[in-house]
Parts: C-alpha cells; sequence; structure tokens
DNA sequence: TATATTTAGTTTAGTAGTGAACTAAATACC
DNA sequence: GGTATTTAGTTCACTACTAAACTAAATATA
C-alpha cells in the first residue's frame, strides 16, 4: 500500500497534533507553559550562544515566528536577551533560573510521554519512525 | 534507544510541520486553498451526511477550530450548509461545484507528494509509521 | 411531564504559525 | 574603498488552533 492509499499525510499531521495537543494539556497545567515555549527553552539550554536563527533553523520555523515567542518568553521571565559582541544584528539567548526551573519541572511531564509511547509503539518501532521523520525533515525535495 | 533519547516528540511535530510548509506552499500555489482546508473538502466529499462535529471528530479537532474553518470555505465558495432537518441544531456540509473542481486540482499536489514519500520511505518504512500514527491517535490513555 | 444532562455549534482571548516586505549589520567582490 | 548581496531580526495581515463559557436543541430520567 502506497502512502496515498494509507492517507500518510492526514495521519501524520493528525497524530502529531493529538500528541501536541496532549502534553500542551499536561504542560500548561503542570509548568504553565506550552510544549512550543519548552522546546525552545530546551535549545537554549543545549546550546552555548544560542541566538534567534538557531532556533528557527533547529525548530524547522521561520524566523518571523521566533520574534513573537521570544517576547512571550522575556515578559514570563524564562529567557534573556543580550546583543552578540561580535555580531550587531544578532541576539544572544539565555535562561533566567525561573526558566531552568520550569525546563526541569516540564521534564517530569515530557518523560511521562515519552514512557506512555515506549509503551505504545516499543523500540524498533520508534526508531523506524524516527529515521522516517529525519529523512522527511532533511531529505524530501 | 528510548522515545525520550531519540527525542521522538520533537522529530514528530518538525517532520509533521515541514511536511505541512511544504503542501500549503504547493497547494496555495497551484489551487489556492490550504492542506487544512483540502482535508476538510475531503471529509465532507467522502460523507454523504457531513456535518461540523464530524468533521471535528475526523480531523481531531475541537469544534471551536471548525466555525471559522466552515466559514472560511464558505465566504470562498466552496462549501455550503443547510440545517439537518431531523436536528435542529445541526448544519450539513456540501461541495458547491468550485469547492469539487478545487478538491480535483489539489489531488494533482498531494498525489505528487504522496509520491515523493513514496519514493523516499519506501512502502514498509511507510506501514509502519501509518501503523505507529494509528496507536498514537487512538491508543494513548 | 418536568427536570437534568448531553450534544451541536458559536464566541472570545490567547498562542502559534505562514509569507512578504522591511531595516540594519555583516560579508563578498571588483 | 565602494557597491552588491546576504544574514539577523521585525512587522504586518492572515490562517489555524486551544480551552472556557456560552446558547439552544435533543435526549434521558425520575
Amino acid at each position: 500500500m502506497s502512502a496515498k492509499e494509507l492517507r500518510f499525510y492526514s495521519r501524520l499531521q493528525i497524530a502529531a497534533h493529538t500528541l501536541k495537543k496532549r502534553s500542551d494539556r499536561q504542560l500548561l497545567d503542570v509548568a504553565g507553559v506550552t510544549t512550543a515555549q519548552i522546546s525552545a527553552l530546551a535549545i537554549v539550554a543545549s546550546e552555548t550562544a544560542a541566538t534567534q536563527s538557531m532556533l528557527a533553523n533547529q525548530l524547522g520555523l521561520n524566523g518571523s515566528a521566533v520574534t513573537p515567542m521570544v517576547r512571550r518568553l522575556i515578559d514570563m521571565d524564562m529567557l534573556r536577551r543580550v546583543r552578540d559582541e561580535s555580531d550587531g544584528r544578532a541576539w544572544l539567548l539565555e535562561l533566567t533560573p525561573a526558566g531552568r526551573e520550569t525546563l526541569d519541572k516540564a521534564a517530569l511531564i515530557t518523560d511521562q510521554t515519552s514512557d506512555a509511547v515506549d509503551r505504545l509503539l516499543g523500540k524498533k518501532t520508534i526508531a523506524t519512525v524516527v529515521a522516517a521523520m529525519e529523512l522527511i525533515i532533511n531529505d524530501l525535495d
């Protein structure tokens, strides 16, 4: 059966959306942030010199989506930004203590979700799906 | 490797978003509609008595998302709606000739995307991924 | 039959994304 | 060194989603 016959596109979109909805609900409840915001905080935490364009790149987003997202995180006191000394156009992003605390609190939820996915799909299927997602992200002409 | 270690959630979200972005661009260019709108039109076309709650259900959306989506499609003259005789709360949705024409035109693009996915992933992987997405949609507690 | 509950759809305020057009800094190039 | 191009970020108008609170019709129940 082909991608068309199996309605690959629809099922991928609906599954991603269903999982996002569930995670957003739990995260908002426990840590007061959305999954998109946690993704951004996680990237900033893992990079020594995070900029907005790096964020856009790693999240697969347009730069214009990152501007309001960073603004909201700054308003929430999760993130701080300073001008990059070596590039007057760029901002360097860093976590505030509150941002780090939120990231830790959120990990309790995201780990639970991962465990549920492990139980539901099994390691072999997870590896196959992740490899397929990598191909779609990087190699779809 | 577990879902957590492989960052299953992130990769699923980014792949779904990347594919959506690409499809939206092509569809808007050729048929003047988005992938979300085509999904809605496709469901209305396949059901004999489509209502908004059925649409919400099949798309995994909240009902409140469907109201403005249907309104836009009616404004674009792709969809018509009439009160359900047997249930005074519900609307019955049907395609206009322009809606059917758009759906046909869009199929040229969505088929191309499916073909690209077929070449990129292969039938076996596609079947595995679709089965995994079904599990996430239906069986994630 | 009257009341309670469920179901279909809407409204509102907020988050999250797009693409296009823009400013300003950095870089390439002749 | 001056011009052209690229890159970082912003703004704008738009689509698209959420949860919560709502109206009104349908259904269940005491």
